[in-house]
DNA sequence: TTGATTGCAAAGTGTTTGCAACTAG
DNA sequence: CTAGTTGCAAACACTTTGCAATCAA
């Protein structure tokens, strides 16, 4: 099989590895969270002042086309981008105290959605499903965690 | 019980009735689907010119915090308001056709929850379940529907 | 009466685009 | 070589805010 790095995959998807490519990709490899697009610039900046913006914009965009990036919408707060171990569809998991997400792989829901579509007589073809709450590590940490599902 | 039109759910969580809201409201309740921001100012401006966006978007929030109207948001499209008929935790079912929602209870989605809560040592807070597809209404007019969960 | 609500216009965010210059393959 | 990619700056879309005037209860 073929090597899985992130620069692999982006030669494999048919786009080219550049610098700029190559500082984002990096960044997102290294966070152990999603990044928000400013965070992306700033970190970006760091490396190399000159990259713009729309740089990054337009490479998360590519990157999310080739399957490399998810965005999640975390909703009242802002976007965000993480690299992703499989380009199929899956689910997250992301902990509120330490940012960690964890991949809830689509097999896990597919037996709820089938349900949803028999009950529902509605034919599924796109669901997001986002989960916030603590993780196995910060719970452990924590005398009294929330619970309101 | 109380009556349950929107005016009454307004006046019952302490906020006032005054004309702009009502008018917002009324455009909420009589839409069929989903309605985003901007259509609302459209739509709004038809009843009285004079309401401005600043007004639609405060009055939004202030029927999201007293659980009339929930906000979705579609990953990769805007952000659309619906009136739900309760001010408790539900998900929904959103036809791409015809842009019907229908409310998923919580109380479905619950147990899937619970599983995953236990498979993942992971303390739910909080869950994002929208689903996109084809109402039966809908699928029942189409020779070829779209199946891809 | 009086605090909630509004309109306006201006300021923020977050994201996209046009275009000439540059460069990976 | 040449299509894909970049930087810049300006444009955009969406949402929020400050403030004085107004209005519902």
């Amino acid at each position: 099989m073929a090597s899985n790095t992130v620069r692999e995959r982006i030669l494999r998807s048919g786009r080219r590895i550049t610098p700029q490519r190559d500082a984002i990709a990096g960044i997102l490899e290294r966070a152990e969270q999603p990044v928000s697009a400013q965070e992306l610039c700033d970190a970006v900046g760091e490396v190399d002042p000159q990259i713009g913006r729309a740089t990054v914009f337009r490479t998360l965009q590519s990157l999310m086309e080739a399957g490399l990036v998810q965005r999640i919408t975390i909703p009242g707060a802002e976007t965000r981008y993480l690299l992703c171990s499989t380009a199929e569809h899956h689910h997250h998991l992301v902990c509120r105290e330490c940012g960690a997400v964890e991949e809830l792989p689509e097999r896990g829901v597919a037996s709820f959605l089938a349900r949803v579509e028999r009950e529902h007589r509605f034919l599924v073809d796109h669901a997001t499903f986002d989960v916030y709450g603590t993780c196995a590590r910060c719970a452990g940490r924590e005398p009294e965690p929330a619970a309101r599902p």
